[in-house]
DNA sequence: TTGTACGCGTTATCAG
DNA sequence: CTGATAACGCGTACAA
């Protein structure tokens, strides 16, 4: 920047004027900045201008795993966001681990992101605390946390786990297999309940990880024991309990019916296609994205409940009803 | 810092020694510097600390879609490795925009992040050159650009390639449809041109876009001009063209052949399971990284070139053979 | 071993 | 409209 001051004959600081766009210089003056700043290929450097003016024009996003399409669908539509109101997103992936959750939270709050967007692990708040007490502006996406007081913006599967519960049912299953998520997220707690719950408790339940290899497992054990349906509440689960079921040469929906939890570009490519609950990934992550926004300008953001849609395509023999 | 010191009596000189590890502390000292971090909760600034080290420990990664599971599964790879040295990475989504990807170049070297990894958009050298110039430590990734300078890390499909183009002709196909990438990509060219090199020619080509839809419509177009096998270079061109074979009601291997380049989880689940080209994208992903930390300390890594592999599942009729 | 003082590259205040 | 100058939070030579 002094090179660039030296170049064109004035100083620093109104160097510093013409790069943020200040009203004081002279058109003149400007263009001979200007000049001097495309000859030198001069580049602002953000750490400092963030040291100075304590704002990075960054969002932090800690999500639980990268390679569940659910949350990269998510990330990029946080990123769209972000980005047309001017704000970069750093990604941070938990791995679905909360140890490595804590320590790409802390990482980011070092580097002092304007906020931060956080799917938790676990409903464990006391790391959402820890974010509070740093008053740092927080969103919590798809799940939430125990006692959480910040904005969470997540989808609601109520209306459609209920219908689908009354489809299995209204079909003749009465032994039908569910495939939860931890119970130590909301998500894989809630979905398993509502479900249940419209089920009138008739279902055996085994709890995942939100992993292909669990819902494998998971499948495997409530095919031993008999069921006629299964239920994935993730759609890694699903993909591993498709594999179950394929691998005992099950025939989807006469010997057993599946219904699963997230949508999937290759779900309708099954034969035959999979019935599914889809989530509004990219309006969830361009809603919240729009919180953390409204959080940093000093707003108060309500919660965003976005509800999930039933599709149905067969694999729960719709064809036959 | 300055309220750490005071707490604990002592210079923020100090308080920088017991936080860097430096020798020079008294054991009484360093233990009541810590107690003063502890309960004031204090937190080193990363950028004040960056901008005094002029360094961020953190790597660039800019992808073409995060979307596309190649990449993600790349992106993760190479999070882990930085990882396991004490380095952050900073994810930018180009979104197959050569103009978002130079924004995000930018924007990251603003940043100052001590190395870059590019999947670049296109093979036009100039947001290379302009990084290089820059004297940032540049590693290529997947593909490559014309006259490239730096390191490139990229998996080799020829021989799988070739292998797959004698057994397609070895089971009687004569017209055969090519979906490739983006001719002024190298990897868009490249895995054209070496497939239909090893055909003698007797292929017809469609260029996409890497995404699903344009693997639709060349997949209808190629099956309209009466091919009998089809061969998508990527995967989500490859999920746009078993859609369109769905579509239309096409048998596979009996009306049509398919193989694809790029595994996924779910290949397979269809039936038949899809032939498909596998790339190592854990290695590649981690050797990207290991050749960019390598770069920043100073060392010369080479090219490394890693092969892609062959799996035969069913689509391309293996099973007849 | 510890403290003082300077500088990293910016922006913002205050004179002029 | 422009130019010194201080300050952002930290690391480090240098002196004590």
């Amino acid at each position: 920047m002094k090179d660039v001051a030296q170049h064109a004959g004035v100083s620093t600081a109104t160097v510093s004027r013409v790069l943020n766009g200040h009203a004081a210089p002279t058109p003149e003056t400007r263009e001979r900045v200007l000049a001097a700043i495309e000859e030198l290929g001069y580049r602002p450097n953000a750490l400092a201008r963030s040291l100075r003016t304590t704002s990075t024009q960054t969002l932090g996003l800690v999500i639980s795993d990268l390679l569940n399409p659910f949350f990269a669908e998510i990330a990029r539509a946080v990123e769209d966001e972000a980005r047309s109101h001017g704000y970069c997103v750093v990604i941070g992936n938990a791995d679905e681990s909360a140890e490595q959750e804590a320590t790409y939270v802390r990482t980011l709050l070092d580097r002092r992101v304007d906020g931060l967007l956080l799917c938790p692990a676990t409903d464990d708040p006391s790391l959402v605390r820890e974010v509070s007490a740093g008053g740092v502006p927080l969103v919590l996406l798809d799940r939430t946390v125990r006692g959480a007081t910040c904005p969470v913006v997540r989808a609601d599967g109520s209306e459609a786990l209920t219908a689908l519960a009354r489809r299995l049912v209204g079909a003749g299953h009465s032994r039908i297999g569910v495939i939860a998520g931890p119970p130590d997220t909301s998500t894989g707690r809630e979905r398993s309940d509502v479900f249940t719950g419209a089920l009138g408790g008739a279902a055996q339940i085994v709890h995942g990880d939100f992993r292909q290899e669990s819902g494998s497992q998971a499948a495997a054990k409530l095919i031993d024991d008999g069921v006629t349906a299964l239920v994935a509440m993730d759609n890694l689960m699903g993909l591993g309990a498709l594999g179950e079921i394929k691998a005992r040469g099950l025939r989807i929906p006469h010997d057993i019916a599946i219904a699963v939890f997230d949508d999937q570009p290759w779900f309708p490519l099954l034969d035959p296609p999979i019935t599914v609950i889809a989530q509004p990934t990219v309006e969830m992550g361009r809603a919240a994205a729009r919180s953390l926004l409204a959080l940093i300008d000093g707003q108060q953001p309500d919660d965003v409940r976005l509800s999930a849609k039933l599709v149905l395509r067969g694999s729960c023999g719709e064809a036959e009803l």
